[in-house]
DNA sequence: CTTAAAAAGCGTGTTTTTTCCCTGTGGAAA
DNA sequence: TTTCCACAGGGAAAAAACACGCTTTTTAAG
């Protein structure tokens, strides 16, 4: 069991205020657990840590501005990848997810989840160092899940900058001639990443794609 | 100023546990607010009132199953109207703004807000009977806030059932034709309503729409 | 009630965009 | 070498977007 004289030691890192102070006061209410920091942004956060007092956890944002929850991640897994991250997101981190995985973060949670899932995700990062929730969908966490090959389909499963890029840039109204102009690549290139799309993400159509990249916080406002 | 011997009563509506009972405690750690009564939706809201101990302000989420912020306050509106209204959505709610406000919803809040505009909401509401939160944007807030024309424009910015139906049926990847199917419609007809959409949300592709569509929680999940 | 105006619905047709074939090259990796 | 893949091309069918006009229904005004 956890030590009750030294709680565990959070950190938040979102710039919805609303959602932060409140998540705050509910971690607070969590027994053996403290929220030592609270941040606007990824930026904010980084300048903020005191070496002596640093989190046990940090629960991470993904849309923030200055320095949002990748960079964030990216820059917690090269100074201090003794602290574990949470990513609490609004959206799905499907498309982005081995991503993340891969800038170590530990865990992933959906902000509409119930305060018991928070609470289990936190032990679970502590106890077994990781933690998925099951409330994910789509072929890549499928690939991913069941573990179909190792590395290789990992790959496959992943969205290339390029992909991302191409995604991005889908979600306006701009015709594809336009996004092949944006991306310096031809119109047939184009055609070859949007099929590509299609079946990595299960879509059939421009909306489709759209609509997944929306669920994800894709899009650029 | 507010009786410090009497707070305010607040209700939340909202089915995402984790940021309500999030806010839930920020409310409480104001100045005479109290929360009391906090339900997952609307009809468990409405199943739970009591005579007597009625709350002066409910604070509800649009989305929800089984009972939705709509519904709910509709039935406030019909069964409860000294009841003050509260929206407290994900999405951007311009779409159906008007028919919110037909339903006597007196403010606007979005999940992104700080929490000081909370707080100021539920004072503005108590004090000046209503709260409009200026971070929103598009054609028919903006025809609204500059009052041109009294009722005439507001039909014609308020959307139709039909429009927000075709809207819906929009965001997936069925063809023009397939929607007009499902609505009973010549494809001609889904041509005009689509024209019609595209002037009134500002869009010029179906993609537009159905972003604009997504950013207002419109599409079906 | 009557009439004018507005709107909703539908038709024909055209242009542009999207989607889907199948093919081929050049470079990197196995 | 052979295999893979990003990139590119031609061609064509489907869908989306746009134009113009013609009814019927609704609404508003006299």
């Amino acid at each position: 069991m956890t030590n009750e004289v030294t709680p565990i030691k959070v950190a938040l890192v979102d710039d919805h205020v609303l959602v932060r102070s409140a998540i705050a006061s509910l971690i607070n209410s969590f027994e053996s657990f403290k929220v030592t920091y609270e941040a606007n942004n990824g930026r904010e956060f980084v300048e903020s840590l005191t070496v002596g007092q640093l989190p046990d956890i940090v629960i991470l944002d993904l849309n923030m501005p200055e320095m949002n929850g990748h960079q964030t991640a990216s820059w917690l897994n090269d100074n201090y990848s003794e602290i574990s991250v949470l990513i609490l997101s609004e959206y799905d981190s499907e498309l982005t997810l081995i991503r993340l995985l891969q800038k170590g973060v530990k865990g992933f949670l959906k902000k509409d989840a119930q305060a018991s899932e928070l609470k289990f995700a936190l032990q679970a990062i502590l106890q077994t160092g990781y933690f998925y929730s099951n409330h994910t969908n789509g072929k890549i966490v499928n690939l991913f899940r069941t573990g179909q090959g190792g590395s290789v389909n990992l790959q496959k499963a992943m969205l290339s900058d390029q992909e991302l890029q191409f995604l991005q840039l889908s979600c306006s109204d701009r015709t594809y001639k336009e996004i092949a102009l944006l991306m310096n690549l031809n119109v047939r290139t184009i055609d070859t990443i949007r099929d590509q799309l299609f079946f990595k993400l299960d879509a059939k159509s421009r909306v489709g794609l759209v609509m997944i990249a929306m669920k994800n916080g894709i899009h650029t406002y």
